[in-house]
DNA sequence: GTAGAACTTGAAGTGTACTTCAAGTCAAGT
DNA sequence: ACTTGACTTGAAGTACACTTCAAGTTCTAC
């Protein structure tokens, strides 16, 4: 079992290898060097990449996935156990978003009946969070107490 | 029914005030002048507002937004029936992101059962999508089909 | 008519997740 | 030994969706 270079890498995760070495720099992988300087990867580091690949799609941002990793023991290479244990509080968080879609496509489909569209009471304004981190713009799109959107006048 | 101050538009619908302007200055939003030059929307931009904020959180992008509203009529102000029109195509776009991050969480689930997150034969690395429009980084990182992560020795 | 809140602009900054580039170095096969 | 492909670095660029800032102008109420 040799280990492996970033080339290697890159082919076995279908990660581009500049994104192996951005995921080194912000302390997601690691590796060892060669006299040369060049990166060695533990073959455990494609399962690692694995796990950051799925925790993006279950939304979670890098800082968290780093936060999860960080939880992994120093002094041994992880177990299924230790993997497993990092993707269970995934489900909760799929859960959430796929129920976040749900309302919203149900209060879409009642919103397309009344043709209502409005900020006028609509339960499509009230903010059931959904967007939570689409991306990095619009984070605080909603969900952030400021300019009651149900009662314009209130303020 | 008299026109509204950007500050009025930020209060009502709980944009920011500088995000009206960045969507004035993208195209979402149209707004006439006083004589010293501020801004006056038509009310019909709450509407537009709404609608911009409900499609960000159905995930579309704003270009994507831009043009949806591109479609409707310059002459009259939007009916009830353009806007049912516009969000319409949504139904589809919520039902295919709800049902990616089901399969994820179902593929989580018998991944979390196995034990197996890794990247051999794991549905979860098969890439339905369900990534797709996480945020403006990401977008490109599953669904190209370079670096098959199916079957690594492929190549 | 004047104070003060609200508005104006353009330029630059923010955060996430990377990619691209240039210029150079390393490693492996022949 | 030499060639060639793979690797190295830091800096800068990209995309999205905005925000923040500074310096100045306009509006509205009194």
């Amino acid at each position: 079992m040799e280990d492996l270079t970033i080339g290697e890498v890159a082919e076995r995760t279908g990660v581009a290898a500049s994104a192996v070495r951005f995921y080194e720099r912000e302390g997601l992988l690691r590796a060892e060097r060669t006299g040369g300087g060049q990166r060695r990867f533990p073959r455990e580091v494609l399962r690692r990449v694995a796990f950051v690949r799925v925790a993006q799609q279950v939304g979670l941002s890098l800082g968290e996935i780093r936060t999860a990793l960080g939880t992994l023991p120093d002094d041994r290479t992880p177990t299924k156990a230790d993997w497993t244990r990092l993707s269970r509080g995934w489900r909760a968080d799929l859960d959430a978003r796929i129920e976040a879609l749900t309302r919203l496509r149900d209060e879409l489909d009642s919103c397309i009946g009344c043709g209502c569209l409005s900020l006028q009471s609509c339960a499509l304004y009230n903010p059931g969070d959904g967007a939570a981190r689409l991306g990095a713009g619009p984070r605080y799109l909603l969900g952030d107490s400021s300019g009651d959107v149900r009662t314009p006048a209130a303020r």
